[in-house]
RNA sequence: GGCCCGUUGGAGAAGUGGCUUAACUCAUAUCCCUUUCAAGGAUACAUUCAUGGGUUCGAAUCCCGUACGGGUCACCA
C-alpha cells in the first residue's frame, strides 16, 4: 500500500517548504479598506500588445484610485514562445506611459517583499503546493503522451461527447499509487493534473466586477497544473500567484471568462479566498466587415510601439484609451479642460461591455489637441527626443538650430485656439521643411503651383513684396500687402472683388495666395505674417528673387 | 457543435419603467467667418434603441424566443 504522502516525497523529494511556511512569508497586506490590489502580468512574448497597455492602464488606475497597490508579474513559463530580452521592452513602453509597478520584476532586480516575480524563478512554490495537494490527494501524475491525448480526444468528437481529460476519459485519474510508483520509477515521463470534484451538471457563479453576475457551467476536468518541463501552466500559476502576492482584484481580458470556473475550482480545493475578477474587453477592429481583436499580425497600430514610432505623445494614446474605458471621462476633459488622468475619478465599472472598435480618427482628435495646448518647451522636448530616435531630417535641423525649430513650432501656439496641425510628430517635418533652405530649393527645383496668369505681373507682383515691412504689427503688414496689392490691380478686400470681378486681376486673397505659393511652395500654410517673420528679411527677399528670376 | 458574453447613429457611447420629440464627443455634410489651410461659430445627421412576441396605463429600459457578432473548449498565455 502506497499512500499519497509517499507518492508526494517520491515525485518531489526536494520540495520540504509547507503551506504554511509560504502562508507566513507572504503575510496577507495591511492595507486600508477598500484598497485593490491589481497587476498587470504579460508573457515576454513580444512588444508591449495595445490592448494590454488598456488592460494595465485599467490595473493601474483601479489600485491608484483605490489606494491599493499595483504590481508587474512576468509569466515566463512558455519557455518556447519567450522571447529574449522583450521583458525589458514591455516595462520600458510602461514607463513610458507612466504605468510605473509599485513593485514587481525588473530586469536589474526584484522590487517588493511577494517576490520572486518572474514565474519561472518561482518553480519551488508551485512544487511545494502541488505536494500540498497531492498528499490530499487532489493532484496526480499523468502519463499520457500527446499521441494519447490526441487519441482520447478522436474518440469523443467521434461519439460527440465534450473533448477534454475528465471523468471516464481521465484516463490516468484512477490509477492506483503502487501503478503510480511503478511508473515513475520506470522512467515514464509525466505531468501534473488537478484532480476536480466539480459536476458538470451544475453551475458556478461568481461576481466580475464589470460584468456584474456570471453563471458558468462548473469545471470537472483535470486540468495540467504541472507540466513536463516543470513549469506550472497558467491555470495553476495564477491561483498560487495571486494568493500568496495577495492580489485582490484580477484584471485580464475577457478571453479568460470561460476558465474561470477551472481557477475557482482550485481556490476551493485549496481552501483560499478567491479575488475579484474584471474581465475587460478586448479592442477590436473591423475586417471586411466584421469585428475581430487587434491582431498584432495585421495591425500596425495592435503594437504600442507603432505609436510611438508615429510619435503619438504617450499621453494621447492614454487619453484615447481612458475614453473607451469610461466614455464620461470625454465629458469630464471638456469640463475640467484637463487631459490629466490621475484627476479623474476612474470607475471600472462604468467600463462598456462590448469590445470597442480602434478610432484612429478620434486618437489623432484629442493627439492634435493635446499637442496644440502643450505649452512650447514641453511640446519642443518631446519632439526633440522623438526626431532623436524616429526622425532624422527633423533631428539635424534641431540639432542645427533649435531656436529657429522652437520659432516654427509656436506659430500660432500662443492664442486662445492654437493651430492643430500636428496629430503625431512624424506630421511635423513635411509640413516645416519649406523653412529649411535646402529643402526650399528642392521645392522651387519641383515647380511652384501659381495659378494660370501674366508671368510678368506675376514676377513684378513678388518683387515689390520685397517692400513688405518687417517687425511691424500684423495689421499694418497687412495693410502693407493690401497696398502692394492694389497697385497691381489686385482689389483690396474681397467684397469689392466680388463686386466687380472684372475690374481687378484678382482679390487680396489671389495675392496672398501668389505670395504664399512663392515662399512655402504650396497654397495652404500657416499664418503668412508669421512665416516671414520667421524667416526675416533677407530669406523672404531672396526667396521672392529667385522665384521672379524663373517666371 | 457545447458553453459563455454581447447587440442604442459611420465610431465611442449616455440612458436600467414615465423628465427621451434618445445626452455628450469624434467623423461626415452644408453655411458663416476668413489673406490660404488648420482652427472657431452655426446647422444637419437614430420617427427609433438587432428582431418577433409578452408584461404594463406606459418599455431602449422587465420576461421569453430568434437572428447576428465576439469569446472559449492545449503540457499557450
Amino acid at each position: 500500500m502506497v499512500t499519497n504522502e509517499e507518492l508526494a516525497e517520491l515525485l518531489f523529494p526536494e520540495i520540504k517548504t509547507s503551506i504554511d511556511e509560504l502562508e507566513a512569508k507572504y503575510p496577507p497586506r495591511s492595507l486600508p479598506e477598500g484598497a485593490q490590489v491589481t497587476r498587470f502580468a504579460p508573457s515576454p512574448t513580444g512588444f508591449l500588445h495595445t490592448g494590454s497597455l488598456f488592460t494595465s492602464m485599467i490595473s493601474y488606475m483601479t489600485a491608484k484610485k483605490s489606494g491599493g497597490v499595483y504590481f508587474f508579474r512576468l509569466e515566463d513559463t512558455d519557455t518556447k514562445r519567450t522571447i529574449e530580452g522583450s521583458e525589458r521592452d514591455l516595462i520600458d513602453q510602461l514607463a513610458h506611459f507612466g504605468i510605473n509597478a509599485d513593485e514587481g520584476f525588473y530586469p536589474e532586480g526584484d522590487k517588493g517583499e511577494y517576490g520572486p516575480y518572474r514565474q519561472s524563478a518561482r518553480a519551488s512554490i508551485y512544487k511545494a503546493v502541488i505536494k500540498e495537494l497531492i498528499r490530499k490527494g487532489r493532484a496526480y501524475p499523468d502519463f499520457c503522451t500527446p499521441e494519447d491525448l490526441d487519441a482520447i480526444r478522436k474518440a469523443q468528437e467521434e461519439s460527440k461527447v465534450l473533448p477534454g481529460y475528465y471523468g471516464v476519459y481521465a484516463r490516468d485519474r484512477n490509477l492506483s499509487n503502487e501503478e503510480r510508483v511503478a511508473r515513475i520509477n520506470a522512467g515514464t515521463p509525466w505531468v501534473i493534473r488537478f484532480r476536480s470534484e466539480g459536476d458538470h451538471e451544475r453551475k458556478t457563479k461568481f461576481v466580475d466586477a464589470i460584468r456584474g453576475e456570471i453563471e458558468l457551467q462548473d469545471n470537472d476536468t483535470d486540468v495540467v497544473i504541472l507540466k513536463s518541463d516543470g513549469l506550472p501552466t497558467y491555470h495553476f500559476a495564477h491561483v498560487v500567484d495571486d494568493h500568496f502576492m495577495r492580489t485582490t482584484m484580477i484584471t485580464r481580458g475577457e478571453e479568460w471568462i470561460p476558465s474561470t470556473p477551472i481557477h475557482l475550482d482550485m481556490f476551493r480545493a485549496l481552501g483560499w479566498k478567491a479575488p475579484k475578477y474584471a474581465h475587460i474587453p478586448s479592442i477590436m477592429k473591423l475586417d471586411h466587415g466584421n469585428k475581430r481583436k487587434l491582431s498584432k499580425r495585421k495591425d500596425p497600430e495592435a503594437a504600442v510601439s507603432y505609436f510611438l514610432e508615429q510619435g503619438y505623445p504617450t499621453q494621447a494614446l492614454l487619453v484615447y484609451l481612458m475614453s473607451i474605458a469610461n466614455s464620461n471621462f470625454e465629458e469630464w476633459t471638456i469640463a475640467h479642460k484637463s487631459f490629466d488622468l490621475s484627476a479623474f475619478p476612474f470607475s471600472i465599472k462604468k467600463i462598456a461591455l462590448e469590445g470597442a472598435l480602434f478610432d484612429q480618427d478620434k486618437l489623432n482628435y484629442f493627439s492634435k489637441e493635446i499637442i496644440a495646448r502643450m505649452p512650447l518647451e514641453e511640446e519642443f522636448e518631446l519632439v526633440k527626443e522623438y526626431a532623436k530616435g524616429h526622425d532624422e531630417a527633423l533631428n539635424a535641423q534641431i540639432e542645427r538650430d533649435p531656436e529657429y525649430v522652437k520659432k516654427i513650432l509656436n506659430i500660432e501656439k500662443d492664442r486662445k485656439n492654437p493651430r492643430k496641425d500636428y496629430a503625431k510628430f512624424a506630421d511635423i517635418y513635411p509640413l516645416i521643411r519649406f523653412f529649411f533652405d535646402e529643402e526650399y530649393a528642392k521645392i522651387l527645383e519641383a515647380g511652384l503651383p501659381f495659378k494660370e496668369g501674366d508671368k510678368k505681373a506675376l514676377a513684378s507682383l513678388l518683387l515689390d513684396c520685397k517692400n513688405l515691412p518687417f517687425g511691424t504689427d500684423e495689421q499694418q503688414w497687412f495693410e502693407a500687402l493690401k497696398e502692394i496689392g492694389a497697385k497691381h490691380g489686385y482689389a483690396t478686400s474681397n467684397k469689392d472683388y466680388k463686386a466687380n470681378p472684372e475690374a481687378y486681376v484678382g482679390s487680396v486673397s489671389d495675392c496672398a495666395e501668389a505670395l504664399r505659393v512663392a515662399i512655402v511652395g504650396t497654397n495652404q500654410s500657416p499664418n503668412l505674417y508669421e512665416i516671414l517673420g520667421i524667416l526675416g528679411k533677407e530669406k523672404t527677399c531672396a526667396r521672392l528673387d529667385a522665384v521672379a528670376a524663373r517666371l
